[in-house]
DNA sequence: GTTCTTAACGAAATCGTTTTCGAATTATAA
DNA sequence: TTATAATTCGAAAACGATTTCGTTAAGAAC
């Protein structure tokens, strides 16, 4: 019942540790007749080779670590789901970890990453990163670091993300094409590359159809909270009735948005649009549902595990190739808030 | 830059390898001036002992394997987090994986986990599971398995749950403290132990005041998804008029009602008042606010962690002492829509 | 018959830590 | 001074897989 060893099998097949070993892993230098019998004993007894005895020899440990932001967030479990997949169909196991968007966590679960002696690691920066030793460190180790949705321009690492520029761009753009013209944004915190890319479409739409940008109408959601989306709502319909439309940075403030509107009695989108962005599983089922920028978590997971494969291969060889930034395409979801 | 071994840190201070080993762990026979030497290096340089190595000799891999049914679950979410951070207390790792509520899936899982060596298994089950043999298995092997949230009672397993029953019934007693007389249950899949006892609280609460009990009034949830609860609550309507009041199995389901209400023009509660359970972060965003079930995820994951600290206590020394069975409070959260 | 090649297998070292057991040194007792 | 005990250290054997390097035996070549 307990896990066998090679040793049991080289017992019970009357051969010794090295051959069964080898004839597991193909060698040349074991004969047909022989490498099937192990593997079909292999196989009845169902071995596999223990992971940590293996590890002292080769250092690969076939597990590797994700630094998320946040464990509970619609997208980056999506995100992880395609990560997981991804991994289990190569074979390797997956720690995951959570920075709660604090820099000095994030540190701390990348150094606990490190000494786990994992084969590689997928990270999602938090928003307040703003050094980027604890990675530069990881490089230095040699070990495979891929930037998932937001990495830092910094960093030479490679980074599967979507071009959130032009999606915020997209999204606006659509908000005019609705006929909106006096449009306020919810934008992110000040460091995260993203929200800062999803201000400059924002900003890119606005300017080019001249329509007029306003530093009143910009509100930074400093948690990306639905909290923040109500709060910043209540103020504009307070303080800018000329506002007839709100771009959020995130589903979530969206969200909160529309809670406000509805209890102020605004029609949507009639009176206020809301365009949200991320299009979690919940902005389906508000009351309007929210229109809003289809992310692809799964497939930014698969990739951003694709890309570490490459990541290590490019590592055992020299250093000569280049890295690989991969950007996935994005997609309206229009619904009933625009 | 590398990690370091005993070795190095032995030649560094002219000491044999051993005696370095020993004074990290406070063995008896090294003399206190080493051990201060030691410990001072050892603190200098970050030394961390390797996992890998350690195993070999400990078979205690300091690692953890979480199976829940679902990633992007709000309530598990919140779960993975309790167990993190107790586990990161206690120096252990955790690995997650998802059974996809697929009984096959985490039959999988579980195996993965098991060849891993994981020092335990903390485990909610799939809605479709229906035989205990992989759980068995891991009892076998004297790896300490703890359920939560999703447990069967035909394993001997110790378990963290909440009183399902209890909490439903005081969550209908509610409703009909509001005055509901017909009162609809959206209820979950036939096999999952919380879903029965959910529905159990219900009819007792309905029974106990003697209000009409209706089989035609229960419908069953497969997906538990906020669609089951729109189709649901469609038909309520159309066939059902005189039902005024809405008990759903979780958040999601009363969600779907509220929206299908909402585009129905019901007033909430007024005409219909909608229950959920579990108190998802999103159930305090729709419009109106739903009413809910606060269920304890954190303190879940924590108190499931340390169950399986106390079980494996329990393995090491023989197998007198009985399991511990831990029932968690909850309370209700009523928001507008009741 | 001798030498050489090739095929098939094993012995043994290694990874880094833990732990048992014995050795060496010092302190204490007789 | 010698015997005994206490203290402090290190050598070495695990743990289980991988891999280098030999060894053996059989067949080929001369």
């Amino acid at each position: 019942m307990k896990n066998l060893t090679l040793k049991d099998i080289a017992q019970a097949l009357g051969l010794s540790i090295t051959t069964v070993s080898k004839a597991l892993k193909d060698y040349p230098d074991v004969s047909a007749k022989t490498k099937e019998k192990v593997k079909a004993y292999a196989e009845k007894v169902n071995f596999t080779p223990n992971a940590y005895a293996a590890f002292l020899r080769t250092q690969e440990s076939k597990m590797i670590g994700v630094v998320i932001p946040r464990l509970n967030h619609y997208f980056f479990s999506n995100v992880l789901r395609g990560i997981m997949h991804q991994a289990e169909a190569n074979n390797y196991m997956v720690i995951v970890l959570s920075s709660e968007e604090s820099y000095e966590l994030e540190k701390k679960q990348v150094a606990k990453l490190v000494k786990q002696n994992v084969d590689g690691i997928l990270i999602s920066i938090a928003d307040t990163t703003h050094n980027l030793e604890h990675i530069n460190r990881v490089n230095e180790l040699n070990i495979p670091l891929v930037f998932f949705d937001k990495y830092s321009k910094l960093s030479p690492s490679p980074s599967v993300i979507i071009n959130d520029q032009q999606a915020a761009y997209m999204a606006v753009n659509h908000l005019i094409a609705r006929g909106k013209k006096n449009i306020a944004h919810l934008r992110g915190p000040l460091l995260p590359q993203n929200s800062i890319d999803r201000f400059l479409g924002y900003r890119k739409a606005i300017e080019e159809k001249q329509l007029t940008y306003k530093k009143e109408w910009i509100f930074t959601c400093e948690n990306i909270s639905s909290d923040d989306g109500y709060r910043y709502t209540k103020h504009i319909l307070e303080h800018h009735p000329e506002v007839d439309a709100i771009f959020a940075v995130a589903d979530l403030p969206a969200i909160g948005a529309i809670k406000c509107l509805n209890e102020h009695r605004m029609a949507i989108p009639e009176q206020m649009a809301v365009m949200g962005f991320s299009n979690w599983g919940i902005s389906a089922l508000t009351t309007p549902a929210l229109s809003t920028v289809n992310q692809p978590g799964e497939e930014m997971g698969a990739s951003a595990f694709d890309l570490f494969l490459a990541e290590k291969e490019r590592l055992r060889k020299g250093e000569n190739s280049n890295v690989e930034n991969i950007e996935l395409a994005t997609d309206l979801v229009i619904r009933e808030s625009t």
